[in-house]
DNA sequence: CGGTCGCGAGATATCTCGCGACCGGTGCTATATT
């Protein structure tokens, strides 16, 4: 296929043609015009900057059909609609909802060039139906939207994420576009990492929201914390967002609104659809004031109006607070993110964060399985040989795979690898993994800690956490507003921000940010760690690495 | 880790205490049952 050179101008006129957009952001232009180059591409940019734009223009302008995979079937209904709404082009969803005339006629469209946009869940590529088709249809570009659910859902919850990968090499390496609104350095070096993309351009756009008001308010007392935020909402201006960590608390926080005469819903995931879209929508809508909710609510959330975000329990890391309260002010009105603190409310994050521990008893007893059956094996089977969890069998699978033991087939069955690699090494190697998962995830844990108990500007915390500098402090969070802030001193600054350094027994890391004396740091193999400066100067525990890093980034 | 539930024991005929068990988030899909 001939590459195609258009100049950003051209890429305007399409736009303006085909979408009527009067004027392309930045990110938008940068990200269409590397794919256009040919150049695998990661675009890292706010909701409501226009993401599903640079698919879908990149998608008309390339020649061949462009497969979309999208994590939540109402996404792929959204996505769809949009484009037809826009009369863009022929679009189709396969997933367990569309009737099989349906999916069927899809496939055939596709295999008559008459179709160009295809959405499905990453699970669909376990049907060997479903592959084949696409293998013979050949797309020309593959979109991984919301890409950050390979780093946050691949590794227990959702491991087809993990092997997007492996699909796209087997669909002949297809363009690449992966589409996020919040992706720490580390995350997106992991979806660039995990879906093999090859020179990858990465478009980073801005993710200062200076509109959004930060604030933390910190309770030693669970009673005293409810009575506080209650209140709070009560006064507050609405419409806005309450999320909490567990559903039964989403109820008991709805139900005590409603006799304030808050009209509020709720919503989490132990709700039937019907009664989820009934909230979403009063939501949506404005009939409801107040939506309380889990993390099961909002994704692909696009209200403009929205007031407020509070959080009753802390969120697993700056990413997904980050992304939550992102969902307050999308108008550009000001509006407020407060995180009511209590710090007991660790336990239950650091909970969820060890169900997947792995003994290497448990790995050994799955290789042996393997090894005795001599084909593939479902998942399901190889449970209830090894009377393992579940969610402990997905982690030691995955792990496994990382390490070369055994290759997940298509239709999501399990071989072990035809040249074995020293077996014992390779089980430790799995465990070791997996520790490794786990002390990255207590280290985003920590971070969150860091963000809630930091003497400084909160807003350059947050912006540090995501690689950006803020000079000057914001002036619109509670910190600024009781002048306890921390103007960046370069003296006290031994190793540049986003600068690499290594340490004995950690490895490689990058200095992410200076807190008064201390620097934080995130290592590869350990997560984020916190060191005193002075340590480190005194007893040399951080050398630079003098390899510059690649920077392929563009920042607007 | 901590909140909550259910149970049995104890002092009194219903309530209180203490102990151990158990649960806690996010979604796809396939399949069986009304």
């Amino acid at each position: 296929m001939a590459k195609q050179r258009k100049t950003k101008q051209q890429i305007q006129q399409i736009a303006q043609a085909q979408l009527g957009y009067e004027q392309l952001r930045p990110g938008q232009a940068d990200a269409i015009a590397a794919l256009l180059k040919g150049q695998d591409t990661l675009a890292v940019m706010p909701t409501g900057s226009g993401k599903s734009a640079i698919y879908q223009l990149a998608g008309l302008l390339i020649p061949g059909a462009t497969v979309v995979v999208s994590p939540l079937l109402a996404l792929q209904q959204d996505q769809k609609a949009a484009i037809e709404a826009q009369k863009l082009a022929e679009v189709g969803v396969v997933n367990s909802t569309i009737a099989e005339a349906e999916r069927a006629a899809a496939f055939a469209q596709l295999a008559e060039s008459n179709l160009e946009f295809l959405f499905l869940a990453p699970e669909q590529f376990n049907n060997e139906e479903v592959l084949e088709q696409l293998q013979a249809a050949a797309p020309s570009l593959f979109v991984v939207d919301e890409a950050h659910c390979i780093s946050e859902w691949g590794h227990d919850f959702r491991p087809d994420y993990l092997r997007l990968g492996t699909i796209i090499e087997a669909l002949g390496h297809p363009l690449v576009l992966a589409l996020t609104a919040t992706a720490a350095p580390p995350v997106r070096e992991e979806i660039v990492d995990r879906l093999g993309m090859q020179k990858a351009k990465v478009v980073v756009q801005g993710f200062d929201r200076p509109n959004i008001w930060l604030a933390v308010e910190r309770y030693e007392d669970t009673r005293e914390k409810q009575e506080a935020l209650l209140d709070r909402v009560v006064r507050a201006e609405k419409p806005g967002i309450v999320y909490v960590a567990t559903r039964k608390r989403a109820e008991e926080l709805a139900e005590a609104l409603e006799e304030q005469e808050v009209k509020a819903v709720v919503y989490h995931a132990g709700k039937s659809p019907q009664v989820r879209e009934a909230a979403y929508r009063a939501f949506m809508d404005d009939e409801a004031e107040v939506i309380v909710a889990t993390t099961a609510f909002g994704m692909g959330v696009d209200k403009p109006n929205v007031r407020f975000v509070f959080h009753y329990d802390i969120s697993d890391s700056i990413d997904s607070y980050y992304q939550e309260i992102g969902r307050a002010g999308r108008d550009g009105e000001s509006a407020q993110a407060v995180l009511f603190y209590n710090p007991e409310d660790f336990n239950l994050r650091r909970f969820f964060a060890s169900g997947g521990k792995i003994e290497t008893e448990d790995v050994e007893q799955v290789v042996q399985a393997l090894q005795e059956r001599e084909e593939p094996m479902a998942p399901r089977e190889l449970q209830e040989t090894t009377n393992l969890s579940r969610s402990k069998l997905k982690n030691t699978l995955n792990r496994l795979g990382e390490v070369g033991v055994l290759e997940t087939l298509p239709n999501g069955e399990v071989v072990p690898n035809e040249s074995l690699p020293d077996l014992e090494e390779a089980v430790e190697e799995a465990v070791r993994l997996q520790e490794h998962r786990q002390q990255y995830v207590r280290s985003r844990i920590e971070m969150m800690r860091g963000y809630a108990e930091v003497r400084d500007c909160r807003r350059r915390f947050v912006l540090n956490y995501f690689g950006e500098g803020l000079s000057e402090s914001c002036g619109f969070c509670d910190n600024c507003k009781a002048g306890i802030t921390n103007e960046p001193e370069t003296g006290h600054q031994p190793f540049p921000i986003n600068s690499q350094v290594v340490h004995k027994s950690w490895g490689i890391g990058t200095v992410m940010r200076y807190e008064g004396d201390k620097i934080t740091v995130l290592f590869e193999t350990v997560g984020y760690k916190t060191l005193g400066v002075g340590m480190v100067l005194l007893r040399g525990l951080l050398k630079r690495m003098d390899t510059a890093v690649a920077d392929s980034t563009i920042r607007s």
